[in-house]
DNA sequence: CCAAAAGTGTTGTTTCTACACCCATGA
DNA sequence: TCATGGGTGTAGAAACAACACTTTTGG
């Protein structure tokens, strides 16, 4: 049997809730070398929007945050931190947002879901291998190139904008790549992700200079071949480094 | 007359509220070669506390930001931005909590405000010249040197420590001494602002280089004596390039 | 033999850092 | 004449940007 969306549970279970917040979560991958999205889309409703989630009252928001993730790819220990918190009074489109509330059963106008909302923005680099995407009954989940995605539920677009700008301000201080990338990988996949979000071409071999001299790359010395090319060097990140650069993060 | 203060609108007009959102702010002034925050403190309580404000339902959550701004400094059109979202359960020590709220006459615990509270912190940099500072009846507000605040009330410490983290790493982005120094101002004392924000001292002549390389200082050609000393040359900020560098920050 | 992508190194430019000497002033 | 703080310049080190040739591989 699958599942009730977060968005219903809600608003069956209404009083657990701390009212009037959301969590929205940008969840981003690494496949086939293009960056993706997680987004989700319910069956009755024409735009995708990002995954959302609500703060039970006695419940922190970053796990709160940390639970629409596991929900919607069976992730857990992943960090995520937050980005920004959108609470202007226009995001919302209101006859469209009524569209939805109507749908899943909620009448009720009054109710604070049907009304403003402020979102605090969460951002969390994953293993796309790793990901299991699991959907409530009446929703579809999916990725999406980050450079391809469609006009999004209310100012869903922009919160992935801010997201990434984040990401390029953090580039060079944190290892962007640990959690986007497998265990072992070459060079180029990681330079594909800084290309992406920079939004420019970067030089290969300075690239390489530059990320090696960080300290947080290994060398393992294997080699991954593919047809027509030359073996490419595989490297992985330093945990030990990498976590410990992500508890520093401000 | 003095005015009644923000918590007590609020208890008073609970329903034009969004529930459970405070904004906290940061706000930070230059005087007499020392950076200042604001803080206040009601008559009947102990500890100082971030000057606090909620959002009205239908008001964007920036420009409740500024109102509170406005209301403690008398300073509007301010430029202030938000830093990061406070959403731990354990941010409150419910017994302190619970004394203010009797004192301003909230007795029912049950009472949004008397529980959980999401902070977004927001952070303004001011001319502390231009500074009126207005307090309600019951409460003190009063400029600390930023290296010298007592314990405060609930998280409020570790939320400065945040908000100056925030500063410091944009340190060479935005021009942070724009707001905070008065129209002409020699170049040491600017250099004392980002000696205290960044902890360390800076070298008088290589700063001097490099902050004029940024093109955002004008150099006025005028003179500021004081005895004892050789004349210090004056100089502004180019006001354009500074608004849209402001405009750009992410 | 060719195309594709990887490995490797050099050079000039810019930026950063550290540092020293002289100057104008009022006491 | 002295202490204070400001003005200015230089030299070595480090970081950055631009760039070319060679290697392995499968087709």
């Amino acid at each position: 049997m699958k599942k009730r969306s977060v968005v219903e549970s809600v608003v069956n279970n209404e009083t657990i809730y701390q009212q009037g917040i959301s969590v929205d979560c940008v969840i981003i991958g690494f496949h086939d070398r293009r960056l993706k999205v997680l987004l989700s889309k319910f069956n009755f409703f024409h735009k995708w929007m990002l995954p959302v989630g609500f703060i039970m009252k006695d419940e922190d928001m970053d796990v709160a945050a940390c639970s629409v993730l596991k929900n919607i790819t069976g992730l857990k220990d992943i960090y995520m931190y937050q980005f920004h918190t959108f609470g202007s009074t226009i995001r919302l489109n209101a006859k469209e947002h009524r569209t939805i509330m109507a749908k899943i059963g909620l009448a009720d106008t009054n109710h604070w879901l049907a009304q403003r909302l402020v979102s605090v923005g969460y951002c969390a680099l994953v293993d796309y291998s790793q990901v299991n995407i699991s959907a409530s009954a009446n929703e579809k989940v999916q990725w999406f190139n980050i450079n391809e995605i469609p006009s999004l539920y209310s100012d869903h677009n922009s919160i992935i904008g801010k997201a990434l700008a984040m990401i390029r301000t953090q580039l060079d201080i944190i290892p962007v790549g640990y959690k986007l990338l497998p265990e072992k990988f070459p060079l180029s996949e990681l330079r594909i992700i800084y290309e992406t979000i920079l939004e420019q071409e970067l030089d290969r071999r300075n690239f390489q200079r530059k990320i090696l001299s960080t300290g947080y790359l290994i060398n393992l010395g294997e080699y991954q071949r593919k047809p027509g090319q030359k073996p490419t060097a595989l490297f992985a990140f330093d945990k030990e480094k990498c976590e410990e650069a992500l508890q520093n993060i401000i």
